[in-house]
DNA sequence: CTAGTTTGCCTTTTT
DNA sequence: GGCAAACTAG
C-alpha cells in the first residue's frame, strides 16, 4: 500500500475537515455533527502530524471512547503513514492510565502487578466492608453505596474528603465504608476503573517529575466523543495539555448520553471558557444518513436547551420516509421487524449485515431473539450477557488473577471453594478474623491455617491442599505461556472435572464458554507473543461489549442505543419506542434525564444510512407482567412530514407461531409431549432424532441428532420445532 | 458442610 | 420473571 502525502493527505477531506485536521498549534475544538466524517477528521490530523510536521509518532496520544475505536483508528492512520502509526498513544483513558500506571503505581503504594476489579468485584468488596463494619445490608444495600462511591470517585472527592458531604447517619455510612473499601483495594493491590484515572491524577499531582516527563512526553493530545468526559478525565487532560496547550478535542454536544456515568457536558459547551483563545470547527455536511432522516433528527435535538446550535445537512436524496409501526403487543412488533428485514432482503437486496435492532435495555431484546430464530434469521446481540460476566468464565478468571496476585482477597474467596473442596463459611470466617487480628492478607491467613484458632484438622488440611495447588500454579506463572497456564489451572483446580461430572446441558454450556476463554487466550498469545498472564488480564478487564463486535459477520445486530453510537447501518430498527419504555420510566421526574433520552433517540435515530423504522407496542409483558404503555412522546416530535404511519393491523400479517410455546407448557408436567426418539424438523437445521428432554434453566431443554449437522440443543421455548409423525 | 428450597430483592444505559 | 441471599434439612 502506498504511504500518503500531505496533498494527498488533504484530498480526502473537505473545506471545514480540513481546517480542522491542519491547525496544529493551540487548543482546537471540532463540534463534530453525526456522521459528518469526525473520525476522518481525527486519523487524518494525527496523520499530518507525523507525515508532514514531523512529530515522533511516540509523542502523540488519542484518546478514543473504546478500544475498538483505537483499533480503527490506529489501523486507519496505518494505511496513511505506515508501520510508524504502531508507536502512537490510541487508547481509552482507561487503558492509556493504567499502562502509565503499570510504571508509576508503585509511588502510590501499589505494586504493579495490580488487577482491576469490574463492578461484579467492586460491589463483593462494598458488601464485604459492609458487613465487617457490622453493618445491616437491608439498611445499607451495597449497590445503592456503591453508586454513591462511584459518584464521589467521578467528580474526584476521595475517601478523606468525602467527609465533608457527611450530612446524616446514611453518609456517615458511606463514608465509612468508602475509606474501608479503599483500604481494602489497597490491601488486595487491586483498583477499580475510577482509581485508575484517580490514581493516575494524583501520580501526576504528587510527583512534579512525573507530571513534567508526562507533559514533555505528549507534545500532542487529540480527545476524541469530549462530551462523555466527565471530570477526572477533564482534569488529567488539563494536566497534560496545559503547558504547550496543544489540544484537540472532538465532539458534539447532542451525542451526550453518559451523564449517569458522570459525564460532563460543561467540559464540551464551555471548551472556550478554558481556553479563549480556542479555535472552533463545526462540521455540519453529513455523509451518511437521507434528507428525511436528519431534517427528523435536526427537529427531535432542536429542542434541547443550552446546547450549541447545529444544522446538519446532506446532498443526498430525500430518501424513505421514516416508518412508525405501532403494533398491538410486543410479539406482534418483533414479527413485524422480522418480517420487514426478509421483504427488504428480497425487494431491495439488502443483507443481513444492512440491519440493526436497537433498544433502550437489554432485557428488550428477548423477543426479536426468538422471532429471529424462528425465521432463520441470523442475528448477534453485542452486550447484554456479557461473556466475561458469565459465572464460569469468572471462576476461572479469578484463579488467573489469583496466580498474578495472591493479595487479590475477592478473587481468592471467589475460588477458595469452587468447585467444592470443602471449605465452607465457617472456615472462610475464622480466616478472616485471624487475618484482621493479624493484619495479614487473606491468602497469608490461608497459608498460615496451621495457627488459625478454631480450626478443626480436616479444614486445616484442604486448606493446606488448596494453598499446595495455587502456589504450585504460581511457579508455573514465569514458566508457562498464558494458554498453557490456563489449561493447568482449570485440570489443577479440578475446576473441568467439575464441570465434566455434572453431565447437564448447563455444565455443557459452561465448558462451551470455557472453551471459548481458552480460545481468547490463544489468539491473545498468538498476537501478543512475550506478554504475561498479567497482560491478558489487563486486556479482559478493560474490553466493553463493542469492543467484541465484529461487523464483518453477515448477520442482524442487535444492541442497545448506547452501544450504538459511532456506528452506521443502512438499515435502523428502533423498538420500544413507548412512553415508560423509551424514554425510561426512570427518567420521567427530571427535564435533564428526559433531555438525555432525546439525545439518545437522536444517536440511534442518526446510525440510520437510508432507512429508518421505529416501532412499539400496545402492551407488553415486562417483569413478568403485563403493561401497557403509550406511544412515545418521541413520535410527536418528529415532523408529520417524513413519517409514515403504517396501520397497526397490518393485512395479511401472520399470527405468531404459538406452538413451540403450547409445547412447552404441555411438556412440562411429568410427562413430555416431546420424548427421546422421536422425529422432528427444524426451520434451520432440517430433519432430526430427539436425544433427550430435560428441564434446564432457561425452560425445557432438547438435544437433537440433525445428520450431517450434528447435535444440537435447543430451548424449547425458543426453537421452531416440528414433531414428525411416525 | 452441602444441597435444596424459599424468600425477598430488583429491574437503564457501561469504561 | 430472574437471581441471589437466607434458611432448612440431611
Amino acid at each position: 500500500m502506498a504511504l500518503r502525502n500531505e496533498k494527498s493527505i488533504l484530498a480526502d477531506l473537505n473545506p471545514e475537515q480540513r481546517e480542522a485536521a491542519c491547525y496544529f498549534d493551540g487548543p482546537l475544538l471540532i463540534l463534530a455533527g453525526a456522521g459528518s466524517g469526525k473520525t476522518r477528521v481525527l486519523t487524518h490530523r494525527v496523520a499530518l502530524l507525523v507525515q508532514s510536521r514531523g512529530v515522533d509518532p511516540g509523542r502523540i496520544l488519542a484518546i478514543t471512547f473504546t478500544n475498538k475505536a483505537a483499533e480503527e483508528m490506529r489501523g486507519r492512520i496505518h494505511r496513511l503513514v505506515g508501520p510508524r502509526a504502531g508507536a502512537i498513544w490510541i487508547s481509552t483513558f482507561h487503558s492509556a492510565c493504567s499502562r502509565i500506571l503499570r510504571r508509576e503505581a508503585e509511588r502510590l503504594g501499589y505494586r504493579r502487578n495490580f488487577v482491576i476489579y469490574d463492578d461484579d468485584d467492586q460491589l463483593r468488596l462494598v458488601g464485604r466492608v459492609i458487613r465487617d463494619l457490622d453493618l445491616d445490608v437491608k439498611r445499607y444495600p451495597p449497590r445503592m453505596i456503591r453508586a454513591l462511591i462511584e459518584r464521589a470517585k467521578n467528580e474526584m472527592v476521595d475517601a478523606d474528603a468525602y467527609r465533608d458531604r457527611v450530612v446524616d447517619d446514611f453518609t456517615e455510612v458511606v463514608h465509612a465504608v468508602y475509606q474501608g473499601y479503599q483500604r481494602q483495594l489497597l490491601r488486595n493491590n487491586a483498583m477499580d476503573f475510577d482509581d485508575l484515572l484517580l490514581n493516575t491524577i494524583a501520580v501526576l499531582e504528587l510527583y512534579p517529575a512525573v507530571l513534567e516527563h508526562y507533559r514533555r512526553l505528549f507534545s500532542h493530545i487529540n480527545v476524541d466523543e469530549y462530551q462523555d468526559t466527565n471530570p477526572a478525565q477533564y482534569r488529567l487532560v488539563k494536566l497534560l495539555s496545559e503547558e504547550h496547550r496543544n489540544l484537540c478535542v472532538v465532539g458534539d454536544d447532542d451525542q451526550g448520553i453518559y451523564s449517569w456515568r458522570g459525564a460532563d457536558l460543561r467540559n464540551i459547551l464551555e471548551f472556550e471558557r478554558d481556553y479563549p483563545d480556542a479555535r472552533v470547527v463545526r462540521l455540519e455536511r453529513n455523509y451518511r444518513s437521507t434528507r428525511t432522516i436528519l431534517e427528523a433528527a435536526n427537529y427531535v435535538v432542536s429542542r434541547i436547551s443550552g446546547r450549541r446550535e447545529k444544522r446538519l445537512w446532506t446532498e443526498r436524496e430525500d430518501g424513505e420516509p421514516i416508518r412508525y409501526y405501532f403494533a398491538p403487543g410486543g410479539e406482534d412488533e418483533a414479527a413485524f421487524v422480522s418480517l420487514e428485514i426478509n421483504r427488504l432482503m428480497k425487494e431491495e437486496g439488502y443483507g443481513h449485515r444492512d440491519f440493526a435492532i436497537f433498544y433502550r435495555t437489554n432485557a428488550q431484546s428477548r423477543p426479536f431473539e426468538e422471532v429471529l430464530l424462528r425465521h432463520a434469521i441470523p442475528y448477534k446481540i453485542v452486550g447484554g450477557f456479557k461473556f466475561y460476566e458469565r459465572k464460569e468464565v469468572k471462576d476461572v478468571l479469578a484463579y488467573l488473577k489469583l496466580l498474578v496476585n495472591p493479595e487479590d482477597s475477592v478473587s481468592l474467596r471467589r475460588v477458595i471453594n469452587e468447585p467444592k473442596r470443602g471449605i465452607g463459611d465457617t472456615t472462610l470466617a475464622h480466616l478472616e478474623a485471624f487475618a484482621r487480628s493479624r493484619g495479614i492478607s487473606l491468602w497469608e491467613a490461608v497459608n498460615t491455617a496451621g495457627e488459625v484458632p478454631n480450626l478443626g484438622g480436616s479444614a486445616r488440611a484442604r486448606l493446606e491442599e488448596f494453598a499446595t495447588l495455587i502456589d504450585g500454579l504460581t511457579e508455573e506463572v514465569e514458566r508457562l505461556s498464558p494458554p498453557e497456564l490456563l489449561r493447568a489451572t482449570l485440570e489443577r483446580s479440578g475446576y473441568l472435572d467439575a464441570l465434566r461430572r455434572q453431565e447437564t446441558f448447563e455444565a455443557e454450556g459452561r465448558l462451551e464458554n470455557l472453551e471459548e476463554l481458552n480460545r481468547a487466550v490463544v489468539e491473545f498469545h498468538s498476537t501478543h507473543p512475550g506478554e504475561g498472564l498479567d497482560a491478558f488480564l489487563e486486556k479482559v478487564s478493560l474490553v466493553a461489549e463493542i469492543d467484541l463486535y465484529d461487523e464483518e459477520e453477515g448477520a442482524v445486530t442487535l444492541m442497545t442505543l448506547h452501544n450504538a453510537k459511532g456506528l452506521e447501518f443502512p438499515v435502523v430498527f428502533i423498538v420500544g419506542m413507548e412512553d415508560g419504555v423509551f424514554p425510561h420510566l426512570r427518567c420521567m421526574d427530571s427535564p435533564e434525564s428526559m433531555e438525555e433520552e432525546r439525545r439518545l433517540f437522536y444517536v440511534g435515530m442518526t446510525r440510520a444510512k437510508d432507512r429508518l423504522y421505529l416501532t412499539g407496542a400496545a402492551t407488553r409483558s415486562q417483569y413478568g407482567e403485563r403493561k401497557y404503555n403509550p406511544e412515545s412522546r418521541f413520535i410527536s416530535d418528529i415532523p408529520e412530514s417524513c413519517l409514515f404511519r403504517l396501520p397497526s393491523r397490518l393485512p395479511g400479517a401472520p399470527s405468531l407461531d404459538v406452538r413451540a410455546k403450547a409445547w412447552e407448557e404441555e411438556a412440562d408436567p411429568g410427562s413430555p409431549a416431546l420424548r427421546a426418539g422421536d422425529r422432528v424438523f427444524h426451520d434451520v437445521f432440517g430433519e432430526g432424532m430427539v436425544l433427550s428432554v430435560s428441564r434446564g434453566r432457561g425452560g425445557m431443554e432438547v438435544a437433537v441428532n440433525f445428520p450431517g449437522v450434528g447435535e444440537k440443543l435447543l430451548l424449547l421455548k425458543y426453537a421452531s420445532l416440528r414433531k414428525l409423525d411416525g
